[in-house]
DNA sequence: CGTGTAATTGAATGCAGTCAAACGAAGTGG
DNA sequence: CCACTTCGTTTGACTGCATTCAATTACACG
């Protein structure tokens, strides 16, 4: 077994109030607690694939996970990179799809499981929790239809320092010394989120770090000048 | 005035089975039939503005709805050609945020449309219409997530082949004596569907026409073979 | 039946992808 | 501990798909 079981409660959860489980009364989270596993996932294990039946809903403790979905030629595009506090598999779970996207940990994770039936008997019985998700959902899909228009539209340098912005929120707990962002992907995954090839983004990082917009560290990349970012980014 | 009323009745719509409000009992069918108004829509006319605050739904009797974002440079990205049976504008009421999109007709269009106060008492009181609203956000994310990966990772021709298959769907009742699918749309709209410039469209459009894949009349195109689409288009 | 908008075609440019090769870092096993 | 291996990163050269600009033709709509 690649995983080992590690003990959280959600009544003493400190992301809880960033979650989706956040604002609930003390009666519904032990319910929750009650249902759940949690597991620690070491880095580059799939939390579940594209095309499979959803069996339960996910919530992060800790780390990043990277939700993306594979084109046929292999080429993985990611939609989201999901970080403590996110709720993920609930969506397909609802519209009794299978998983649109594959979910695998970038970094060593705790992950809470709760089963497909006990949540969604949570679900039924609790009106509150219903709504925020399907608020959630709506917000997404706003976001989405930003996503198709920066990709139809945008050119690859735009989309870079749009991706660094969208970035700096995911990465922002994670900084250096100087209180900079520190982000932590590979050159891949980071071309499979601004979609373009690899030998193109890390050109475009090249002149980047020219610019002093960015600067590495190894792999890792120290958002410099967001100011920069915006201006590059044009956005609308 | 640019429109004018129109007398429906959402006991006798035809098309109601389609929509988010088929399957709905008689009792909340005529909660909704006595709050709606009934307009008809010109060609060309805007329902609502992407940027604005929303102030009701919108339920597509008849007649194709555009529905776009606009990219820096004033160009569309449309995001998705509504049509009869489709419901529109209550993801921006339920996430609280301003409308993403606008949504403009695209020829004479029928639409009913309830307000805010109205359609959110309905929902707080009808838990099967908001179970079903739930379920279709949920389904539409797993659209976007595809189409994100296709416009990441696809040619322009492999696009157009796709956006053919798509507009089958939503132009099927539009046939010709042959019941081959007749799609009426501007090249420019086709091309901001896509995700192209309208004059790589045309180029496009004249390849397909060479291989017999489709014919055109005037500017209104018929699909001859949809099988060499779903060759090209190149689906995973 | 005109007239402006939409559609089409041509030519030139360039952004980004692909292929190939070299270099570097991190982990593995002897 | 070091050689080996593998994976990730970087750079160079080339290609080509798609955009842009410009000019002409067709046709949709009032």
């Amino acid at each position: 077994m690649l995983r080992n079981r590690i003990e959280l409660d959600c009544q003493e959860c400190s992301i809880r109030n960033d979650s989706a489980f956040g604002g609930l009364c003390s009666h519904s989270i032990s319910a929750i607690n009650g249902h759940k596993s949690s597991n620690i996932h070491r880095k580059g294990q799939i939390l579940f694939h594209e095309g499979t039946r959803p069996l339960g809903v996910y919530c992060v403790n800790k780390g990043k996970i990277k939700l993306y979905k594979l084109g046929n030629e292999g080429k993985e595009q990611i939609i989201q990179i999901a970080k403590e506090g996110e709720l993920l598999g609930y969506r397909a779970m609802i519209s009794e799809e299978l998983y649109p996207v594959s979910a695998e940990t970038l970094e060593e994770c705790h992950v809470c499981f709760v089963p497909k039936h006990d949540f969604l008997q949570m679900l039924s019985s609790n009106q509150e929790l219903y709504a925020k998700l399907f608020k959630h959902a709506c917000h997404e899909l706003g976001i989405m239809t930003q996503n198709v228009t920066n990709l139809a539209q945008k050119t690859v340098r735009e989309r870079l320092a749009i991706t660094f912005i969208m970035l700096r929120e995911t990465y922002g707990k994670d900084h250096d010394e100087s209180n900079k962002t520190v982000i932590n992907l590979t050159r891949e995954d980071l071309a499979n989120i601004v979609g373009t090839a690899t030998e193109t983004l890390i050109r475009l990082l090249h002149d980047f770090k020219e610019d002093n917009i960015i600067s590495t560290k190894g792999r890792k990349i120290i958002i410099e000048d967001e100011s920069e970012l915006i201006h590059i980014a044009n956005l609308s």
